[in-house]
DNA sequence: ACAAAGATACACCGATCGGTGTACCTTGTC
DNA sequence: GACAAGGTACACCGATCGGTGTATCTTTGT
């Protein structure tokens, strides 16, 4: 029994792919060859490239999420803190050589229509990470945990492209660095 | 004499298929079809398509700056109101129903190689708007207008995003009212 | 041992990709 | 009125696109 089935290979190998080049620019005949699998193979697990696209995003939502949680819980030991460590496994994830920004924005920006799939998909996963970071903000006791979780959310997203776009290996820092002013306030003690 | 040459027109129409549809899903057919023009004068004038990409997003470049910076400068008297009112810019554009984010960060995410030309001229493209925000915070009197202008360019990229992918149309008023924390910082009295 | 399931190789499909070659036609200039 | 420049239409190129059909082989459960 292979711990991976071939649906598991093909869009690993996919997302991989689309990832690092793009999802227009990855034909199916380079995913199936990389992958070591028939086409016949992958349409008989997809019933189109987009199905694929749309399945492999909803691994990478899967694997992200999953990883930003168990890391920011382990860097940091408080809600307060963890507030804060989402900016380290972000400042991490910049420095990985494979950094290709961040796979949603991508999709969002070949997907353009707001109402394909793909880019509902890519709305829907932002709409998570800030859910979560809502939920350390609540944690912590912020005052309006919804709007410091909207701060905290889109100093990530500039970070993000700052980083990919421009290079910029120290958004992240600097991004937390502001993100400290709005975590003071929000949990400052209403006097 | 005609007002627009073929070259123009071409670019005019390409810039705004590449932007609403993508780069790569934009076929040079459609762009002729579009244009109104002949295959062969489309490659009389530029080499290759990448070529026509390449001075697409220079158009983009030099008409996006343009228009930032009048309009900032427009809705703001002094260098203070101006470093808010770039956000105001921000705002009204993403308003408008052809919003389909930002062009280089799609075109960083569709040439994702840092060595690709398409990058680069992304890359150059933030940094000239981030040059003169920056020019913004010296003629205001920051502390340190390099930090400002890092922190505000970082607000930016960070409303766009949102703004695009999460279609969150109030994006860039949240920015707003972040960036006048860290302009009040900056332009406090030292004491 | 046997049959069903699933994977394989490979040929093939029409459409589209970026790009070229040829031949004609329009336009402004001297 | 001749000429060159630059435009047009259109056929065509090899390559690749996403996707399918067929026939064979390998694995699997019972």
């Amino acid at each position: 029994m292979p711990a991976l089935s071939k649906r598991d290979i093909i869009v690993a190998t996919a997302l991989k792919l689309f990832y690092r080049h793009g999802f227009n620019a990855t034909g199916v005949e380079r995913i199936i060859k990389e992958a070591g699998v028939s086409k016949k193979t992958l349409y008989n697990h997809f019933k189109s490239k987009d199905e694929l696209v749309l399945a492999t995003l909803r691994q990478r939502d899967e694997l992200f999420r999953n990883n930003l949680m168990r890391e920011t819980e382990r860097l940091g030991d408080t809600a307060r803190e963890r507030l804060l460590s989402v900016f380290d496994v972000h400042h991490q994830w910049f420095q990985q050589k494979d950094f290709s920004g961040c796979m949603f924005i991508n999709a969002a920006a070949e997907f353009s229509s707001h109402q394909n799939p793909n880019h509902i998909l890519s709305a829907e996963h932002k709409r998570l990470v800030r859910h979560y970071i809502r939920g350390l903000a609540e944690q912590a006791g912020a005052n309006n945990a919804e709007t410091l979780s909207k701060q905290l959310n889109l100093l990530l997203e500039g970070a993000i492209v700052d980083a990919y776009v421009s290079g910029n290996s120290e958004a992240a820092i600097i991004a937390k660095a502001m993100a400290s002013v709005f975590i003071e306030k929000a949990l400052a003690r209403v006097h």
